[in-house]
DNA sequence: TATGAATGAGTTTTCATTCAT
DNA sequence: TATGAATGAAAACTCATTCAT
């Protein structure tokens, strides 16, 4: 009886938890990062502003949440698309997580722009420690997929770097990165006259050609 | 008499204006984009708020300005660097813009800064709209440098474009942003392992060579 | 059988009463009268915060009875002053009981801090009034002791009273706590050039020459 | 012209700041210190809560200034209890000194209140550090006063100290101190049974004659 | 044209208390 | 009796913008 309570308050709260995490989406969907009000979402979760400050110590903290969850998305995205081309070429796997960020960047607007916005604020000095370290693994394990497909692609000999594998990913991450910001603007967009999606496969296409040892 | 009084006062308003917009540089040096108030660029070109927006419609169209400016000194060292090597081959010229957008993003952070964050805040909607349109223009010229260079080349059989060389150039463009915005977090740079300058390098680098239609 | 559980009932409630009075010292003692919360109180007594309002009916009730339990120890120790010299002379007695004070006012900070600051707050329109009238009660007993001595000093002829021997009991309390109280801040310490000890001493010593019909 | 501008305008600001400080004395007199909001202050003063903070950094600040007003205004007060009594005793000097404080805490009680308040709260940490400096000098100023008066009768054979004069002087601070302090209580005026003023003329008698080197 | 005082909505955060279970 | 989630009224402070002079 008592468990069974305990086990549905652990339920509840987990969903309310949940629920500000998704009003925190929401609003930051709506509105963007700088004005984003915790105001805004208790209302948008439909609780009280002291309400929120139950499960989050603070709005960094939420924020690093939302952050971790939208990682944790990315990173499995990244893992089914390595892990479905398993069979094919490096360069086929490379493609894929490439496509898996694309398509990341246009279902979870919020959380790309979370990532975006992670150096912004005081986040090192108003979370916890290890949360830090979390965001910050989450974000490194990302980067070790696209690592991996690189340096297998060296090794068999389609790739010839520049760098070391791990660099190399890190400058691809930056190109695919740098094109999404860079369209993010509507006036930039029209100014280079590409959809985002557009420029992205541009960006991902002359890179990986930059990889080659020879011209397919 | 009246005239030369009037031209002295054309002048006298241009240096004012110039001073809050020196201001403005100076405070977005030294505190973030969001923490620079207009308070402090009042301050700091040592006349009154209300001054200020004698001459600056509000923070916004203040900052567009500041961005024009820094996008005219982007423009003037792209077209050095590439009349600089005008006798030399495109990939040259392209090398040398490439380096000159680096030492500009080095050299004056808060323009590049204002460029980074022009997409943020409400600028469209509060900024008059032909200055957008400068601001656009502008940002258009400097590309225009960049897509030259790359059609020459592509011209002269060096680069074997996947795109039109304006699209490639925008693709160009986005790379080198995003290895230093990637850069800009002294976490990520830990993460990657690298400076600033050599993931921009070896972004650069790749991307030449993706350009290229056969190993140099 | 149902009388045993009573018992038993009654016991633990008043066991759990006492956690709640002791979490509450211990906050005290670690964190100032105004950042105690009821929150501290109920995660230090182990139970949640609902609780402690079954025990008590506000804040201010709970430091009351808080208070009522430093002016019992107090009591005491006053009591046990006198009584230990009971033999000596009047003055022997004055001095150890003042000594006695000092000694809790060391040892029992979070009573001590309570009682400076029974003034502040609300006290007297939140807490019951019966509730009200034992603290005050137990006040007078502990100025009871005191009178005592005095009175005796001065049916000895002693000391050479200005006013009643209560009314010379009160200022006689008064000058020993003004000097704790004096140098609670540590600049004030700083400024006087004593510890709390020595002022709390010299305080003491003056005041009593001052009793004394002669000088001794 | 202008001139005359400026000076109404540092007039006015003045009268303001002023305005402001009285407003501060008023809500500290109605309500306790911690009950005072800045929200108060600015609707006694009839401006809003923002200008509140152009004439006063943070809240401490403005009581910080508030005390220095009480302190300067209690430091005439000695002064003046000082001179007036030039060519009597000592022990009359002390005494006028001693009857200007009483008047002083009766007269000006949010001052009185402040200053007892001056350890609470985080003066220290969040005040400019030459006012803190002010208010410390402030306060032994008045300080010198008794203390001289005290060195005098020492000198004269009035007095036979059992400490350094400026050690005395402060117990006797602390002494009429508190006996302000202890009754400020309306419960423990009611316990002891006598006014403020009586229990500090007690105090202050038995004080003094604990000076004396003989029973006058 | 220039000033600078004033505004007030907005922001984050705290905490004693209540109440359904 | 006990829980602990939820509340909501404060509170301090910020800052772009306005406007009388």
């Amino acid at each position: 009886m008592t468990v069974v309570t305990a086990q549905r308050r652990a339920r509840e709260k987990e969903m309310r938890r949940q629920a500000i995490l998704d009003a925190a989406r929401q609003a930051l969907l709506s509105n963007s990062l700088r004005r984003m009000s915790m105001e805004e979402i208790a209302a948008r979760a439909e609780i009280s502003k002291g309400t929120v400050y139950l499960y989050f110590a603070n709005k960094e903290t939420l924020l690093a949440h939302l952050l971790l969850e939208g990682l944790g998305i990315l990173l499995h995205s990244l893992k089914r698309a390595y892990e479905k081309h398993k069979d094919d070429t490096p360069e086929v796997r490379l493609r894929a997580m490439s496509q898996a960020y694309l398509t990341f960047s246009q279902h979870h607007e919020p959380y790309f722009q979370l990532m975006t916005a992670f150096d912004k604020g005081q986040f090192q000095e108003r979370i916890p420690s290890d949360l830090y370290q979390q965001v910050l693994n989450r974000s490194k394990e990302g980067l070790v997929w696209v690592d991996r497909a690189i340096r297998e692609g060296a090794e068999r000999g389609d790739f010839r770097l520049m760098a070391s594998s791990w660099h190399t990913a890190g400058a691809f991450w930056a190109a695919l990165n740098g094109s999404l910001l860079l369209l993010a603007h509507p006036l930039r967009r029209e100014m280079i006259g590409l959809s985002q999606e557009q420029l992205f496969l541009l960006s991902q296409e002359t890179f990986i050609r930059g990889l080659h040892s020879h011209i397919p």
